[in-house]
DNA sequence: TTTCTATTGTTATATTATAACAAAACATTT
DNA sequence: AAATGTTTTGTTATAATATAACAATAGAAA
């Protein structure tokens, strides 16, 4: 199975996403969501939107922050705050509730953790402050495999 | 001791702070600060840019973002990124590498949680991916006590 | 068809943050 | 003190991120 097929197919897979809340995957939706799976790392607005506007000349920020608002809130996106960045959601099949994302500082790259058990301990520590979790992603920062191997190259 | 007592106190410790690191809490920056203690939630780069300028109707956006870059460097203040705000750091005393800030959606005030153990726990799941975590802070939102209180009295 | 709603297009503007360079303050050496 | 170098602050302009507001279009329901 080759990559563009692989794509197609999660493409549909979100559409079903969709369909199973009652919300559209439009053409335009669709199409986000597309450039979203085919980066990597995270990938900024401004970043999208150039992308978009070589299939779709009349894309403005509207245009992408509006499908990013749509993503986000069907779950099939995250926002990095810390970042003011988007990700794809790569893991629909868990239902992550406090998904950790721990995110790289030097390559901006994701790796999503859904561990149910941290978000029993997260929410149990709140509560003992009175404090309710609302469903959020937590981010946490750091420098990932890779690039500490480049970095470890670069010193030799 | 009255509030104003108290912050003196708490400049004067932060000022302290500084100068054990080779740093010095200058006018400027020891008035951001202040600004910033005063506020008991979080506080965002403008609307303390507005503050300062009753005070100092010179300032300009550098000004505020130049003195916060110095606060969060020496650790008397933290960034909240997911709401692009900022928080004094009240805890001084703990060197609260990786302090959980739980930030309430509704008044964007944040308690600050500095648990070692947390610490730990993280940075162990995220060694097992090679994930090297950076200093930093953790945001986790949700509501706080005091909000889930006014919540349930205006639905009475 | 008619009507209503959701989505998209379009323009303008709000909000958040930094670049670049000049001036002033401060420290160090002579 | 004078000269020099460094850090901090002032100032203007602009970059980067995000939303408001309203018009046009497309889709669904009546
Ligand atoms: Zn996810
Ligand atoms: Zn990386
Ligand atoms: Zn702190
Ligand atoms: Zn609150």
């Amino acid at each position: 199975m080759n990559t563009e097929t692989n794509l197609e197919h999660e493409l549909d897979a979100a559409a079903n996403w969709c369909l199973q809340r009652g919300e559209k995957l439009t053409d335009l939706r669709r199409e986000v969501l597309s450039l979203l799976l085919a980066h990597d790392g995270s990938i900024k607005a401004y970043e999208l939107l150039a992308e978009l506007q070589k299939r779709k000349p009349t894309a403005a920020p509207p245009t992408v922050y509006r499908a990013l608002d749509f993503l986000l809130n069907v779950g099939l996106a995250h926002k990095l705050g810390s970042l003011n960045a988007f990700v794809a959601c790569r893991e629909l099949d868990h239902t992550h509730h406090h998904g950790l994302m721990l995110i790289c500082d030097r390559c901006r790259g994701v790796h999503e953790l859904s561990d149910e058990s941290w978000a029993e301990r997260l929410a149990e520590d709140a509560a003992r402050l009175g404090f309710r979790l609302s469903q959020q992603d937590i981010e946490i920062k750091g420098i990932c495999a890779n690039c500490q191997q480049v970095e470890q190259a670069g010193e030799a």
